[in-house]
DNA sequence: TTGCCTCTCACTCAATTGAGTGATTGACTT
DNA sequence: AAGTCAATCACTCAATTGAGTGAGAGGCAA
């Protein structure tokens, strides 16, 4: 019985591939291609997909919200993540929405292939330089979801104690500027625009 | 039997002349006076009093601290403060260290006397305004030690969502300049300089 | 009525902060 | 050898912030 496949990527050209490619190998069966992902949900509920290829930039709907879409609609359809993001933060989105595997575009086709028979065998195909980032992300005791660096770590919990720029130049005996820096670093990753914001959302996910 | 009591004070001659006072009641025995309670624990286990009038303001150790050395010593002994201050971070501190009893200096003696009487009895002797004040504590669900006002409490709550000073003035429809005078009153509350230190405080001690 | 408190608003000033940009060093990978 | 990344430092600029001070209106209580 071939796996039923459904692609959602808006890059016509390379969906189209994608498809022929799929198409050609008698072990999978194309249910359907999508430039956006905005009807996901009913889509699996109708096409019930073995696997879906989910790319993250679309029109409309993110592929980080057709994930959702598509696990609570069929939960046991296995949704990889196809994209050229490796960024930390939607990466990190991807798999709280469900995603059950996650690889660049760079992926060679045969990798391709392989993947989705590993999803299908219940594993978690993820291009190395992803697997790196999960990993680390669970050895580090906390739930370091924005990758900050140790050094940031430090800044940061010197940043939740009240400390100014200064106090923490003076703390981890570093320049001001320096100091100044790692904090814009920080909110950066932490997408927010200040240290009051940096502490709320500190706290409040428990990064540090 | 008399009421066994002794007298923590700075100001000589106040104390003196409350040691008279005392002194001069049958029902009352002076077992010392001192300006300082840097050896209060000892002087609790030595001369087993049965009330203790502590100042606040104190060279050395501080009233505040003079409370909880002799709970520690001596739990049974009744700690009643007297002093000046209404200050409510100071009288909060005081009840947190084990005050029995919290009177106002411009207590009349027969009043501190009534006092003293009502803390034997197991009681809790307070100045009417600080009792108006212990019980504000209480009616507010959180743990408001900082007596903000509900205002305040709003402003600090969209302090900890990251909000500048601008976004709450939008929020709540005031000025500019209002939000800043209730932030700059929040933090002298909090005895904190700066909104980071605030929404440590505040997320730290589940005020909010 | 007087006094106290809350909430409101305003103005100033120096200091801190957020942003943008860029550069250097050393460690580790490829 | 070239590339990446963490960590360091520097300089600018506009905006925000903390502080200090003062003041008016309304509510509530002694």
């Amino acid at each position: 019985m071939p796996i039923r496949i459904i692609i959602f990527e808006d890059n016509d050209k390379l969906r189209e591939s994608l498809a022929y490619l799929l198409k050609s190998q008698p072990e999978y069966e194309m249910a359907g291609d999508y430039n956006n992902c905005n009807d996901a949900a009913t889509i699996a509920r109708v096409y019930k997909p073995d696997v879906v290829l989910m790319d993250i930039d679309m029109p409309g709907e993110s592929g980080i919200n057709g994930v959702r879409l598509v696990k609570e609609a069929r939960p046991q359809t296995s949704v990889i993540m196809y994209t050229v993001f490796e960024d930390d933060e939607k990466l990190f989105q991807c798999l709280c929405a469900g995603a059950n595997g996650y690889l660049l575009k760079q992926t060679p086709p045969q990798k391709l292939f392989e993947g989705i028979q590993e999803v299908i065998a219940g594993g978690s195909p993820m291009s190395p330089i992803i697997a790196r980032k999960v990993l680390n992300s669970f050895q580090h005791g906390k739930s370091n979801k924005y990758f900050l660096t140790p050094r940031e770590i430090e800044v940061l919990q010197l940043l939740i104690k009240g400390y100014s720029a200064k106090m923490i130049a003076a703390d981890l005996k570093i320049t001001f500027d320096t100091a100044r820096s790692h904090l814009k670093n920080i909110y950066q990753k932490l997408h927010v625009n200040s240290g009051k914001e940096a502490i709320g959302k500190a706290l409040g996910e428990h990064i540090v």
